[in-house]
DNA sequence: TATAATTTGTTTGATATCGAACATATTAGC
DNA sequence: GCTAATATGTTCGATATCAAACAAATTATA
């Protein structure tokens, strides 16, 4: 029975379960404008609203491919969250920028998503987490590397 | 910086990560005309051959929503992997069949994502895979309680 | 400086994924 | 037996995701 030892389909099996969670708690609180992953986003905008980030950072921090990116960015930009922002100083580049409406939302979002993180872990020790997590970043870190 | 201590965010990473790794690795082998969701889906069809599984089945063991089944089988039965047959008992339910086809694939398939599989645990010890392996099946069981 | 390589973002066509609304079939409760 | 509840699968419209092919800007190199 190879596939329930499989690690790849328990983390496929986790990730589709956990998108799952948070919208519809997301939408239980009446989040039903964005998705999960424009919440994250907006999240990590927001974290780092003093620095200038772009398209390709994005890219980076979630792993994704940059045609994923584009179309995520452009959704959101359509939605009234971000504005892409060209720069002087290098013409490939989009900054992307919170608008007021992207500042607004990030909160309730921000807190539908941790609640979530939270029944995750229930039942956990601290020891535990701190297991998982280290375990999970050697095998991001595995999947990385050049193949 | 709560994106990079959040699990949720880690989890969904890894995810993209290992299906794009799987996919490139099976184009890389030639297997291009089945994605790395119909190979698994294959090789659950094969390991239970010798029972009935209709699609509710393939619903629990990948924990995807039902029209996501009827969308993934249907492409699957267009590319002559399986076969979708009514049966007597049960005027609701089809029974999945894998056709010599499918058979065919099964092999090469499930080698190239146990490939994969083998990379994504390199420098874990056997105890560490142990432990993640435990952990993971917790925090599925905790995101498959009722919310 | 001119050409090659790299970087950044877009477009396109495909698959995976979801929820909501739906259609049937079966089972449970009265 | 009848009616309500449950189970199984489909359709639809939306989002996320990818690779490949592309375009334009920048940097490296010869």
């Amino acid at each position: 029975m190879y596939q329930t030892c499989s690690l790849g389909h328990e983390i496929r099996v986790i990730s589709n379960l956990l998108r799952r969670r948070m919208e519809t708690n997301m939408r239980r609180k009446g989040i039903d404008k964005i998705t999960v992953m424009h919440g994250w986003i907006i999240g990590y905008l927001y974290e780092h609203r003093q620095e200038d980030v772009f398209q390709k950072d994005v890219e980076a921090q979630f792993s994704i491919a940059r045609s994923t990116v584009t179309n995520i960015l452009q959704l959101m930009e359509k939605k009234g969250y971000i504005q892409r922002m060209e720069v002087p100083s290098d013409a490939r580049l989009k900054k992307l920028v919170l608008t007021s409406e992207g500042m607004q939302v990030h909160q309730m979002t921000i807190c539908s998503i941790e609640e979530v993180e939270q029944d995750l872990i229930s039942g956990l020790s601290k020891k535990e987490t701190e297991c998982l997590s280290a375990l999970l970043k050697k095998i991001e870190y595995n999947l990385q590397l050049a193949c």
